[in-house]
DNA sequence: AATGGCCCCAACCGCCGTTTC
DNA sequence: AGAAACGGCGGTTGGGGCCAT
């Protein structure tokens, strides 16, 4: 795009007009090729600016209004396996953005955290790299058996805001302790945040470390069988698949 | 009533991977 | 095969609104 035409492009808060234009365009041509639905369509934005306003706000599917008990708790748990991967946490929640998943963690959670001062602050220097992935595993596994059984995770939502508020040593003492990975902004934060992503689809490794962890003694876990990843993301997929139809 | 601080969220930016030509 | 265009993502910013003083 040219240095001229650039300049005439609007930027800044969106008018009811421009809205009302974009939306006949989108219906008209599909949500695709944005810069030519821009050229064409007049409106004097960039074709990035007119997705940006029909992903986040104009979509039809899009749920408005404050996030409900559940998204919050979907969020936080969701953000506990895979960090701030936004995009791919608002896609287990109907209606809601990456922008909104984003902007509603930074205003609830991050805060939340950081009032709530946790002690279980983990010291980086004194820890490898690799002790500090196995901790964060570990505390992974401990949180996925104790929050996905065999019944679901709508269910497991209620259990797991139960197990909080019943107990602040083994499940949300674990997710906590993650969450301070965040909180401190680690040069660790964002491979391990990588990582985590990585070994959700290797199902091999994921057994193996529970069958390491499960013959440890010192690990007094709950556990209700079967493969724990792979159980916890099929009941994810189900439920979340559950919420679109 | 004025004002300063804070919160919230829409919008932008820069980067990167994918698709198209 | 390679360049350009496009789309998606995560981080950041700026402004409006609310609230306490």
């Amino acid at each position: 795009m040219d240095y001229k035409k650039e300049e005439t492009l609007r930027r800044g808060p969106w008018l009811e007009e421009e809205d009302e234009r974009l939306v006949k365009f989108v219906t008209l041509l599909g949500d695709r090729r944005w810069d030519s639905l821009a050229r064409v369509s007049g409106l004097k934005r960039s074709g990035k600016s007119c997705r940006l306003r029909w992903m986040n706000y104009l979509n039809p599917r899009l749920k408005r209004g404050p996030m409900s008990q559940d998204e919050d708790t979907i969020i936080f748990q969701l953000h506990a396996f895979w960090g701030n991967k936004w995009a791919k946490i608002a896609r287990r929640l109907p209606g809601r953005t990456d922008n909104e998943v984003k902007n509603y963690y930074r205003t609830h959670f991050r805060k939340k955290m950081e009032a709530q001062n946790y002690d279980k602050i983990i010291d980086w220097s004194g820890n490898t790299g690799e002790g500090l992935l196995r901790k964060y595993k570990e505390t992974e596994i401990m949180w996925t058996r104790t929050t996905t059984q065999e019944h679901g995770l709508d269910k497991t939502v209620k259990e797991s805001k139960q197990i909080n508020m019943e107990s602040n040593e083994e499940t949300y003492g674990s997710i906590c302790e993650k969450e301070s990975f965040g909180v401190m902004n680690s040069p660790y934060e964002n491979r391990i945040s990588d990582w985590i992503s990585e070994i959700s689809t290797d199902q091999s490794d994921a057994n193996h470390l529970e069958d390491r962890i499960s013959s440890s003694s010192e690990h007094n876990i709950n556990i209700n069988g079967g493969s724990w990843w792979f159980q916890g993301t099929r009941n994810f997929e189900e439920f979340s698949c559950s919420l679109w139809s």
